[in-house]
DNA sequence: GTCTATATCATGATAGAC
DNA sequence: GTCTATCATGATATAGAC
């Protein structure tokens, strides 16, 4: 899709994306500087400038090494579940795992970034700077518009506008669980033990996304929402 | 619940806080300079060290501002609802709409903050700084804890292990879905109307949450997935 | 309490020797 | 391709006049 992707890569390049990675994680991209990300990939501190040429296009061959075959791979994916259908819909869950999994195998894969890089990548669609999501979002765009033209095949009597929303929950759902590392050890009190086993997280996230985008649809009445009105919903 | 919080502010304070949150939602906590932070907030540059101490301190003040208030509504809410209810278990589309609800009502009254703190706030829950997720959970912890109650109480034949996972994953819904501003055009191709309509997107995300909380548990074979298995799924 | 002026330091980027 | 040395800039924080 991108020939950067597949371009092979000089070792000093791979050394300063694999510290990048690392280190945007744990301190941002403001806050991991050029300095500590040479002298992590032991490398000099012109070596970024020389290589990709500034700070912002290292940002960018970081997420371009890994989502451009992830997504080519989750297209893939997709298309050989509807040619195995033989043309009839897929089922919703299974459009899901499809998309849910491909992530979710990054995790126990080192060579496709592993668990540091889903994490970096959960929290960069919220990255206050406007230019990185919109990187993000060009990168999985087109992945994007081929699952949602799946799930309105598979679901043609769902409203398109509501389907959008749900689309939306659902990325967020994925992101944010991929992301998120607090939570829920806040929630539990204690660190559930099966956090990162992809198999039972893909088994859990599938249920819950499945029922939420069959949830009912809601009457839309326009009606603001009160306290009297929730009281009353009870 | 804190005296900062019911502290009266001074009015320079207060400029500084309402200057703080916007900056930096739109630049992020390291991006935003105190140079930027005090010239739009018509101050003089060293304002914020006289009336914070330091920057990382006016992070705080930032958040405890909106949200040790917020969480004392919910609790609040939640108090409220089961006193009504006189002993029954609350319905979980009931108990959800008390936590969301919340949140969604302070994106339409600016005195609690508006739009912009409720992105501000859904973008930190992944911030790749840890003392400020700590901050983030600490203020929460409190609020957590009852709901995880209530619905443990609702729910009483689901897995605890199984509550605490979906409460996640719920969470992760709620907060991407008030942070995420362009994932939603993404999936669209177009700007839905009433995107910021808290009544109807308080809806659409109850309904989604309560099938997701609903839905059946996935039965733990404990295999992995691979592409076989997910092609058999169709 | 507010301001100016400044101290001190770290940043991204580059020039030029090797 | 790699290194050292350095530049210009902008950061947080503070000292001291008013």
């Amino acid at each position: 899709m991108n020939l950067r992707a597949i371009k092979p890569l000089h070792e000093t390049q791979t050394r300063i994306l694999d510290a990048a990675e690392e280190l945007f994680m744990q301190h941002g991209f403001e806050g991991a500087s050029m300095r500590m990300l040479t002298a992590r990939a032991g490398v000099n501190l012109a070596a970024i400038n020389y290589h990709f040429g500034s700070k912002d296009a290292l940002v960018e061959a970081v997420f371009r090494r890994r989502l451009d075959p992830e997504n080519a791979e989750r297209i893939a994916e997709l298309d050989r579940l509807e040619k195995a259908s033989g043309g009839a819909p897929l089922a919703p869950a299974t459009i899901i795992r499809a998309f849910v999994g491909t992530s979710l195998r990054m995790i126990q894969d080192e060579k496709k970034g592993g668990r540091n890089f889903i994490r970096l990548l959960g929290r960069t669609y919220t990255d206050p700077a406007k230019r990185i999501r919109a990187l993000i979002g060009q990168l999985y765009a087109p992945a994007m518009a081929r699952f949602k033209d799946a799930f309105a095949k598979a679901l043609p009597e769902l409203p398109r506008e509501e389907l959008v929303w749900r689309l939306h929950f659902m990325f967020g759902t994925l992101s944010y669980t991929l992301a998120a590392t607090d939570t829920l050890e806040l929630i539990a009190g204690c660190k559930p033990e099966d956090r990162y086993d992809a198999a039972v997280l893909e088994s859990r996230l599938t249920a819950f996304l499945a029922a939420g985008l069959l949830a009912p649809v809601p009457q839309r009445t326009g009606q603001r929402a009160t306290d009297e009105s929730v009281k009353q919903a009870a």
